[in-house]
DNA sequence: AGTGAAAGGGATCTGGG
DNA sequence: CCCAGATCCCTTTCACT
């Protein structure tokens, strides 16, 4: 179904991300192609879903949420937060992950306060056990996807990963 | 020195987080502004560092990268990944913070597959004690920074957060 | 799948209010 | 901060390789 991504389309990706507003006719001269086929390819990396969409990079502290944590839990029977839409609720939580291991999920949060965090710990913990984690600093964050390296075997989410 | 930002500023912020490749005339009519208004507005932004960049979002698990997990660190004396271009130097690991607590280091790592995961938890197991916890599913991920809750008290980076 | 040219549409920027 | 005009560039289409 969707073909395995080229040389050209992973150098159209690593473009896109450093630089998300790039024209089709700036990004064809990166990529050595024209104009045409560039918007081609990208068009079809956006359907294909690789390319999800076009974001805007906000930085948190400057936007008044400078302090981040971790939060792994340990939910109650019928309160986990992935059942619910407790967490879509909270947009102190921007990211939500089941896990394996004795903890059943882990959440990115961002707050602009300790005060704010205690609060957000509170609500939390109404619906199991917590584990937090205060970040000091972030070394960084968000780095762009990247080709497989040379020789590796390539392997597409519609085939699944298992070896 | 960087002012607040204002409601407007934030309307600008939510849209652009929506779609980083809005023009500044659509931007501006979704904001009720003139385009000269809202690209000094934008240039303001990028200028103060609020916004840092624009990036192309892409589907790890659609690039070759369908598995993810968190990975803990308490690194021994002088092998501390974060002094260390170690981290730099591996594409799999997406984010690195340093965190308070009993572990020192909080990395996300994004892999081809079971084998990949096991082969560099072995290679990071060489800097200290590990812990790791595989993603079975990510509810969501990269939430926008949201404006600060009516009545909330805004702190900015340059202020510092504590109380 | 990619190229090249041409047309048509917008977007950005400037200067004035 | 708005408006209007002018310029420039970008996208898209089409015929052809």
């Amino acid at each position: 179904m969707d073909r395995p991504l080229d040389q050209t389309d992973w150098r159209i990706l690593t473009e896109l991300q450093r630089d998300g507003r790039l024209s089709f006719s700036r990004l064809a001269g990166l990529v050595n192609l024209s104009s045409p086929a560039v918007a081609e390819r990208v068009r079809r990396l956006e359907e294909s879903g690789v390319i999800t969409g076009y974001r805007a990079q906000v930085d948190p502290a400057r936007a008044g949420q400078p302090l981040t944590a971790f939060v792994q839990m340990r939910c109650a029977l019928g309160r986990c937060l992935l059942k619910t839409t407790a967490a879509e609720d909270l947009p102190e939580v921007t990211e939500v992950h089941k896990l394996s291991g004795s903890w059943c999920s882990m959440l990115k949060v961002r707050v602009a306060s300790m005060a704010h965090l205690e609060g957000l710990l509170e609500r939390l913990g109404e619906h199991g056990e917590m584990n937090s984690h205060i970040v000091l600093s972030t070394a960084y964050e968000g780095r762009a996807v990247v080709p497989p390296a040379p020789g590796e075997r390539t392997v597409t989410a519609s085939e699944g990963w298992t070896r």
